[in-house]
DNA sequence: CGCCATAATCGTAACGTTACGAATTTTGGG
DNA sequence: CCCAAAATTCGTAACGTTACGATTATGGCG
């Protein structure tokens, strides 16, 4: 009963199938299909009926070579390696985010790695040059992005999930992370705290200084020192987040209050405060940027800011059709939004 | 500075532009740089030369005209609604995994969503019908699988991430889940635990049943009663693991010992126990399904079996890139293999 | 009834690749 | 030096689509 090999059971329905079935040409029939002017409406209708009986599918490759055009957008994800960390927790929702937005276009989503030992430039060409993909999605940027650079010179059309400090105008969305930290740290601050940490990614992505900016601020509109040797930490695979913040707390400088990058660092450092017997929400606060409900599952409740990248992903789409269909000037492509406080301060446990 | 539309700035090397600069037919040139046994060495040395020094790159669009491959892998990920739950932890590990397994192949990962509101069977025929790819990764089976039918009724390669209990052989990769809870059981009862709880996935899905099987048998072995409707909870974005356990300590039957799905539901299990006033690890042992290292982020240790997704992800390219080239039977494109077990009692926090 | 503008449809070529059979060159033995 | 066989290379056609210029049908008006 089972089929052998790879082959397809009964051809497929090309133009010339339904050119022949409909005594039609083959270049009236593909004009029928898309609505052309010049056809007769009748003779149109009759068309899409015998396509829709004949279960007509578009030919890809077909399309392809004659116009160009691949229907594919690719998503350029950096890969960690194997077990070490658990990775960015937002790009799933962010992968369904980009899908949902292309569901009723004929556009597909691929995913190209950029894997650890590779270049940034490294898949961006990959692409280009094998002509994979008629737009792109870059999730991280730096100040200088020398991807941004290449694409724009080439003429591809993408989207970046963060700013650039180029004077290159491209399309973006954008978290407000200067508005991030400087609220979080408003916050501890209105609550009393006066000694504040913040954990912030590596320096060569533009949305770190950002933060760095927001935080600062708000610590000098309340008269507060800052100094960024004692209160910034770099977030990274190597950092044990819960023997910093054991060890900060048995420190001279004792923190009573800490900025997190992501949820992952926050629950480090919680248990770290735990293991040195301080009281989150008592003798110390922690606020988190947080882009999954995982702090929802705290056993101890801290507030954070949640950045939905499912929704992200679904503007970065959005921005990156307009783009590629020259609907909107470009100025009009560049989106900033802020991220939403969750206060969980009243939450009883 | 900036350009303007979308346009190629030079075009691309064909293999007409080759033949051209070499003085050979494209015919030649083809052959060449595929190695063909009637070229002359010598020829295909120039050839591969000369498409090295002008870049050339093959066209995807023109190769799948011709051959009908497309030199996609497609994998369908079902997608959860927008902020409802934390999803499938392991599902970025087993998408880094597949890209891994791809990475010195021609071939490309897509990802086709199945929305909520989509049939199972739905995206698997749009990615046949449309020629997306020349095979496909899925990955959650049920006993009967409408999709394992269907593809192998169309002759389409596929690999399945769990078993069928169809009549039909096709490649596979499994985790032994009735070895995972016999054992995660095992290991509680051997600590004197004689009140067992199971969360498990929904029915629908083969590997819950695995999961039963491997539970009951434990209780079994040890002696002890096994009442499904008392010691079996169904997973689910509505449950909440928190309350239920709480519940389930202040109630009449107080287990003992749980062991978890996931990470997710362990963390709900374990904040609704410190609620009631259990112990882990004293009063009550949990045990979980993980595929991220997040557990070893928790304060308070617990054992669990870890499911390694990246090398999931790599198995399954594998066995579909054999079963495609048809390198081996299908019998041979089976594996199962068992989660590895990771004890933390010992662990002091 | 014939002419012309407009509406509708058609035919050909081309995109880049590979399969297949035919044509050409090279090789080696007599 | 010739010829057959082997080793290379070539030309044509085809995959499904769209662009473009050409062709045919339709209808209004003198």
């Amino acid at each position: 009963m089972a089929k052998g090999g790879g082959l397809a059971v009964r051809p497929r329905a090309t133009l010339k199938t339904l050119a022949d079935h409909l005594d039609l040409s083959v270049t009236t029939v593909s004009r029928a299909l898309k609505d052309g002017e010049e056809v007769k409406p009748e003779t149109i209708a009759r068309v899409k009926e015998a396509a829709a009986k004949l279960g007509y599918r578009p030919n890809t490759s077909g399309i392809g070579l004659k116009t160009g055009k691949t229907y594919v957008i690719a998503l350029i994800m950096p890969v960690i390696k194997p077990g070490e960390i658990v990775g960015d927790v937002g790009t799933l929702p962010l992968i369904e985010g980009l899908t949902a937005a292309l569901a009723n276009t004929p556009y597909h989503l691929t995913i190209i790695p950029r894997r650890p030992e590779q270049d940034d430039l490294e898949p961006v060409k990959y692409v280009v040059e094998h002509g994979l993909a008629d737009g792109l999605i870059l999730n991280i940027t730096r100040s200088e992005d020398e991807r941004v650079k290449y694409l724009n010179a080439e003429g591809v059309p993408f989207v970046t999930f963060g700013r650039t400090e180029l004077a290159i105008q491209h399309p973006y969305y954008d978290i407000d992370n200067a508005d991030f930290t400087h609220r979080a740290a408003q916050f501890m601050i209105d609550r009393g705290r006066r000694r504040l940490m913040m954990l912030t990614p590596p320096r060569e992505f533009l949305y770190s200084w950002h933060r760095q900016v927001g935080f600062k601020r708000a610590l000098m509109e309340a008269g507060l020192e800052f100094d960024e040797e004692r209160q910034i930490v770099i977030e990274g695979n190597a950092v044990d987040y819960r023997a910093l913040s054991r060890s900060l707390a048995e420190g001279d400088w004792t923190p009573d209050g800490y900025v997190c990058g992501t949820e992952i660092s926050a629950m480090g450092i919680m248990a770290g405060l735990h293991d040195a017997g301080v009281r989150v929400g008592e003798d110390c606060d922690v606020v988190t940027m947080e882009t999954s409900p995982l702090p929802d599952y705290f056993r101890i409740p801290i507030s954070g800011f949640h950045q939905d990248l499912h929704h992200v992903g679904r503007k970065l789409c959005q921005l990156l059709l307009d783009a590629m269909e020259h609907r909107k000037p470009v100025e009009q492509l560049q989106v900033i939004e802020t991220a939403e406080f969750i206060n969980r301060t009243d939450r009883t446990s």
